[in-house]
DNA sequence: CCCTATTATGCGCCAAAACGAATAAAATTC
DNA sequence: GAATTTTATTCGTTTTGGCGCATAATAGGG
């Protein structure tokens, strides 16, 4: 079930969650994607000016992907996923 | 019904065509978004470097959203996505 | 508590995004 | 096929990502 990523934030704390579901550090995350540890640190905190390429290749990583659909109305389940 | 975005040049594509279907031109689209006829250019030619930001933008101007979901395997549907 | 693993920050560097402005190239329209 | 709209490309500038490397700051575990 697709999880809402409308804004960086959001979008970092899906990796973050993601990457801890999968028992990975920063570091290790960092390993597997090619990129440091304190990049996957600054995405997960929202960095808005993160490189489209770096976030597809960590969704890549943890094995998820973006799909694009027409907005949806803010659900109730959908206003959990701002924290 | 989510469209499979997994690299630049699909989102690029996906973008274009969500443009066309609102009969927006880059430049139109480029004053919605505040952002440049170019960057859209660049954008919708799957430029991979493009800033989160700047795609979430135009998204959000075209009545779209991303979504993150577990990849899902080549299903015959995502392979036209390609083009 | 202390020690260690983890995450957040800092500095200097290089490459490139996005900008304004302009123009070239391509596609539409008449 | 000329005129016009649309898209791609170029130049110079500013800003920032991601890099290596290093170090704070913050958990967590024993």
């Amino acid at each position: 079930m697709p999880d809402l990523a409308r804004n960086p934030k959001q979008i970092g704390n899906l990796i973050r969650r993601a990457r801890k579901q999968r028992g990975l550090s920063q570091t290790q995350l960092g390993e597997k994607t090619g990129l440091r540890q304190a990049t996957i640190s600054l995405i997960e905190t929202g960095n808005p000016a993160a490189t489209l390429e770096t976030i597809l290749t960590v969704l890549s990583v943890l094995d998820l992907e973006f799909r694009i659909a027409p907005r949806s109305k803010g659900t109730a389940a959908d206003i959990e996923d701002i924290f």
